[in-house]
DNA sequence: ATATTATATTACTAATGAGTATTATATTTT
DNA sequence: AAAATATAATACTCATTAGTAATATAATAT
């Protein structure tokens, strides 16, 4: 039978951290619903009232994760974009050099990924922040006359968009494939298409 | 005070009918876990023990559409096999027909899509399936030397479901746009590519 | 007409699981 | 050392919601 009160070497900071990363493996393979505080407790060898002196609720240590993942992208995007300026390439090595960054972000943030990117409601809004940055992108070098004219951009960044989450999710957060391969593999296929030129 | 016992013109299969038509509009609106028995009942008009005369469990009754949307999808694409042997289109003509029926699919059944293709558990095996389909039309494209054969067509097949199940969902389903249209921008993409030829 | 079956409701049970009241021990501050 | 504060566990409450028992009425079969 397990003594209560404190614990020698009890530190609050690191407990909370603790949760936070059960929490997160926990979500990330049972989903929201289906994960129970019980399992985050015990995962983290905490009892359940612990949890509490911690995080409000289940929705907010959820929450939390979430902000995680969508503070450490628009921070990871922002500086992707300042680097950027430094070398110049040639189109098909900067847009490839891009995504796979994004890929590669994903790849090292599997679990946050997974909740940020699949589970939570934001979700939809943060997909929906990059394929106003990519449009953005691909609008500028339209006008730069690198692309067709006649293409709507907001279409492709759509679909974009949606190649990235699904092969993220087939293929990258399993190991099936790296980020650069990946990246080479759908840029190639949209610059230059399928069509054989025979 | 409501009376108990059986209604004059009571029919077991409309009511039947009726809690599958309102159960598909909750769950497609609020997701399973946040759709209640209580509102199932509440919008067709029935009361709580009623529900469990026509289903096992709200477990059973969600199956049930996605199974319906399974089979209905299944019962479409072959039929649309079928169909397509007839007259002989141009590859661009073809391929955008093809998927130009899957979308016409899913905006006719806009509810069971979005529970059978985003909600679901076999979602991810029903993606799965359309993308070996694809996967087996592209490879034969490609032996007939239509497509260029330095192509990994499994990542393009995976690619093209990335782009429906998006577009899907930002754009069909809300009526932004219609199958036609986004079916043709999507194959003119994937042949031609987005570079310029200039 | 009577028995049986199908359809319905009222009023309940019961499981689950989120969250708390209380109390106890360690650490830090004064 | 005493008081205050932070961290912990035991043993609970309480709301929600899926699911059921008991009973009543209409339709159908015998």
């Amino acid at each position: 039978m397990g003594r209560r009160g404190r614990k020698k070497g009890a530190d609050g900071e690191k407990r909370r951290r603790l949760l936070l990363q059960a929490a997160a493996t926990e979500f990330a393979l049972h989903g929201y619903h289906e994960t129970k505080i019980s399992m985050i407790v015990e995962k983290a060898n905490v009892t359940q009232p612990s949890f509490y002196l911690y995080f409000q609720s289940k929705e907010a240590i959820f929450q939390e994760l979430v902000d995680m993942f969508q503070q450490q992208l628009i921070m990871f995007i922002k500086q992707s974009l300042l680097e950027e300026g430094l070398e110049k390439h040639t189109l098909e090595g900067e847009i490839t050099e891009r995504i796979t960054r994004i890929f590669t972000f994903f790849q090292e943030q599997p679990q946050l990924t997974r909740i940020g990117f699949y589970m939570a409601n934001e979700s939809k809004v943060i997909k929906n922040q990059i394929a106003i940055l990519i449009e953005q992108n691909l609008l500028e070098e339209q006008r730069n006359g690198y692309f067709r004219s006649d293409t709507d951009m907001h279409t492709v960044a759509e679909s974009l968009v949606g190649i990235i989450e699904r092969l993220t999710k087939t293929r990258l957060l399993n190991g099936l494939s790296k980020p650069e391969k990946l990246a080479n593999e759908i840029v190639r296929l949209l610059l230059y298409g399928l069509k054989n030129e025979t």
